[in-house]
RNA sequence: GCGCGGGUAGCUCAGCUGGUAGAGCAGUUGGCUUUUAACCAAUUGGUCCUGGGUUCGAGUCCCAGUCCGCGUACCA
């Protein structure tokens, strides 16, 4: 093997390699594994840590974060996903040939520790090394020990850099993961069985987003991933699951914003004989149960990098219902339903609202709504009583065909959920997917529609944006900061 | 898609009206037996995103591209 360190100028990140990959082999020759096996730890770190107890025999493992070498004392921090604690090591006490073994380890190595705990001067609990396991080498430069990392790009790229270096984010995806475990047991506890549909679909529907198309070899068919579960879910009623649930993910093909990934994800439930106000206050109480539980209160505060309060939403209950007409009325006018289109349409300027030309007037209705209400919306609002061409598989209201039967859950300036009594007249459902479909380039789903003339109870449904609602929960800015690996574009130098 | 902002050492960041690149951390060497952003001393380290242009001279100005962010559009 030729020696590369004569003949080719290096980067200063391959001589950091380069450094780490001596102490590689330097390992080998002193007859230790640097990939290490099978460590049986007894105690996790976080734990050890939050209920320390002087005196205890332990074995713990994790990577190294930190080290301060005092010359024959070392301390160092051994971290995982959870916490960190700090260990020590005592040159002499574990002899010379241990002492050559850790001088090859770096920041960013995992070790195995076997040792006794015990409190420094200044009450730090602390493990003291008595033997240590090489568990693995890492040939790469861990992040900055005290800012961690902030590029952006970078945090997205290669998460696992984010994870071991910056807590904030360690703290959103341990807290998403058990918020998604409590949804699952808060519906799970209510007779909610959960399920998995397809998400590759002949037919695209539950939604009105564009999907994306892939193709199937063996059928020789074109398929699409799911836009919803919807459809299916429904299916399921039919079949006579009155308590279900699906829990996954989504996928459309449209825009990348701060609040949408391509692939996202979303909880559907549906409940045989309830309706929508039912599945609002199911909401309500599973929301307000994950605040406590995760959020320490009904009051959530968002803070920017600088750690300043810059919005406070409070999910004191009752959350407010408000019907979407009245809402539309308080922003643009007690006339707004009695003036002509055309005069609405005048009216969108002075109140500084963009619309374009081909938009139909319930549009420009709805386009009032999302920029005047919904973005300005931060505590709980209930929309209710819609106009039946924003949500064609909603019952419609029986005193007002023109509206349905629906809420629209507003929080955090973003719609979190929408709540549906569902519409079960299949005859009514053909017609309005029909009419739906007339503009637009979506097909009609038949079998969908066959399964409703077998019989669909009557039934309450709810979709809940997992991504929104973790936002909403932990106050993260973007969709990229509860998504453990967001869609980006690929990055030069990739195929 | 469009508009605005950004890309400087492995990481976190400075770099003025254009004058030839700087700190802290990490790394390396030495010192230190209770430190914790350990400390002290010394030291290595640069395709200033890429490609053109203007200029005696470009990290800095101009153009194009690229990736990231924010806004906007699309997303019943």
């Amino acid at each position: 093997m030729p020696d590369e360190s004569d003949t080719v100028p290096k980067s200063p990140e391959a001589e950091l390699i380069a450094v780490r990959r001596e102490k590689l082999a330097r390992l080998r020759e002193l007859g230790v594994d640097p990939f290490g096996g099978r460590f049986e730890t007894d105690h996790e770190i976080n734990d050890l840590r939050v209920n320390f107890e002087e005196g205890k025999k332990v074995r713990i493992a994790g990577r190294i974060t930190a080290h301060r070498d005092m010359g024959k004392s070392h301390f160092f921090d051994v971290s995982d996903f959870r916490g960190r604690i700090q260990c020590y090591l005592n040159a002499k006490a574990l002899g010379e040939e241990q002492i050559e073994i850790f001088s090859q380890l770096d920041l960013g190595d995992w070790i195995g520790i076997e040792g006794e705990t015990f409190n420094t001067k200044v009450g730090e609990p602390t493990v003291k090394t008595e033997a240590f396991k090489v568990l693995s080498k890492s040939l790469r430069p861990m992040p900055d020990k005290y800012h961690g990392l902030a590029d952006k790009e970078t945090r997205y790229r290669q998460r696992y850099l984010d994870l071991m270096s910056n807590e904030g984010s360690r703290d959103i995806f341990l807290k998403r993961s058990l918020m998604v475990n409590e949804i699952r047991s808060f519906l799970q506890q209510r007779g909610f069985i959960e399920v998995e549909t397809p998400m590759l679909q002949d037919v695209p529907g539950g939604a009105a987003a564009q999907p994306f198309e892939t193709f199937h070899n063996a059928l020789d068919m074109p398929l699409y991933m799911r836009i919803a579960p919807e459809l299916f879910l429904k299916r399921l009623l039919v079949g006579g699951m009155t308590r279900v649930f699906e829990l996954n993910r989504n996928f459309r093909n449209e825009g990348i914003s701060r609040r949408h990934n391509p692939e996202f994800t979303m909880l559907e439930a549906y409940w045989a004989y309830a309706d929508f106000e039912a599945m609002a206050d199911l909401v309500e109480e599973m929301v307000c149960g994950m605040a406590e539980k995760f959020c320490g209160g009904l009051e959530i505060e968002h803070r920017n990098g600088a750690g300043e309060v810059t919005r406070t939403i409070n999910l004191k209950r009752p959350w407010k219902r408000a019907p979407y007409r009245d809402l539309i009325k308080g922003v643009a006018g007690e006339d707004w339903f009695e003036i002509s289109p055309e005069e609405r349409c005048g009216k969108c300027s002075g109140l500084g609202v963009e619309i374009s030309a081909d938009m139909e007037d319930y549009e420009i209705t709805q386009q009032v709504f999302e920029k005047l209400v919904e973005e300005h919306t931060f505590d709980p609002l209930y929309v209710t009583h819609v106009p039946k061409e924003l949500v064609p598989l909603a019952k419609q209201n029986t005193a007002d065909d023109s509206l349905v039967d629906v809420y629209e859950l507003i929080i955090n300036g973003q719609e979190i959920s929408p709540g549906y009594s569902e519409l079960n007249d299949p005859d009514v459902q053909r017609q309005r997917l029909e009419q739906q479909a007339g503009g637009e380039t979506q097909k009609v789903d038949e079998e969908f529609l066959l399964a409703l003339e077998h019989g669909m109870p009557p039934a309450g449904g709810i979709g809940v944006g997992i991504d929104r609602l973790v936002m909403m929960l932990t106050g993260a800015e973007s969709i990229r900061d509860v998504v453990l690996f967001p869609q980006l574009k690929r990055s030069a130098g990739e195929d």
